[in-house]
DNA sequence: TTATTCCCCTATTGACATAGTAGGGAAATA
DNA sequence: TATTTCCCTACTATGTCAATAGGGGAATAA
């Protein structure tokens, strides 16, 4: 599996946050909730997005979790790279080209790369706004 | 991971039988020489390959495996599938739709269904010859 | 008949990742 | 002062992957 839970639990935070009035944050509390799974989990994936800069954070009562940038203005890919920390078909790839290099070089190798940016292109192609909006479709 | 090692063990071995002489079979022992994994295993996998008619095997003295087609007609795609039991990007997709049915429809399904069919489609569309003669390119 | 080779079944192990739960303390801020 | 993020640690449970190992049966060619 390349997208985990993790991914997609980061995943649909960010939707919730997309839906959100300009300059409105929303606390943790918040996002959890209906999703049954506890804060604390929910939270180290918060935490992951906000140092990434994907997602701002402030302290405090009226605090909360809002996005940096506009729904368009992300890329789906860097959302679940960024929370999944490797996206590939493949564990070669995966690796930093320490394996297969048993007798030399690897046949199929050029063709899990392909694989690989095929759907990298296809996971960047695609907004943050596209996905919120591709309910309505 | 989707492609995991036994997919790429099947696919290796495939790519073996595709370069032998028409008619010539290959034991397992020949296939797996060279790769360091037990006869044992290599054979779970030639197993699952010959039930699933991608290889013909023959018992006795001068027996082994040998392709029942020829490398342009398969596609990597089958081979992999028969071979992993499951390629899906997302384990939503995994199970027989049981899982996110919470509260209705899930938004983000239409887009992994589409993924997984990118995914597929770039499988499908290469043949086991189009490996065997890549690394000539 | 004997060696070879596939076929099928079972058991076991180790490693690693996924998927969480839980708790506490510090700092920011309305 | 209450709320809320931030950061850290520890723990568990489950599952999947990746193999290794062993044994018995059946086919088949030399």
């Amino acid at each position: 599996m390349i997208i985990t839970t993790k991914g997609r639990y980061a995943l649909h935070a960010m939707i919730a946050l997309a839906k959100l009035e300009e300059g409105e944050r929303v606390p943790l509390k918040d996002i959890t909730a209906g999703q049954d799974l506890s804060l604390k989990y929910m939270e180290s994936i918060m935490t992951v997005l906000s140092k990434g800069g994907l997602v701002e954070s402030a302290s405090g009562k009226g605090g909360g979790y809002k996005l940096t940038r506009k729904p368009e203005e992300y890329s789906v890919g860097e959302i679940l790279r960024l929370a999944e920390g490797n996206i590939s078909p493949v564990s070669c790839q995966a690796l930093d080209g320490k394996e297969c290099d048993h007798e030399g070089s690897c046949i199929t190798l050029p063709f899990w790369r392909e694989l690989g940016d095929l759907i990298n292109d296809y996971l960047d192609k695609h907004s943050l706004y596209d996905l919120v909006h591709m309910s309505k479709a």
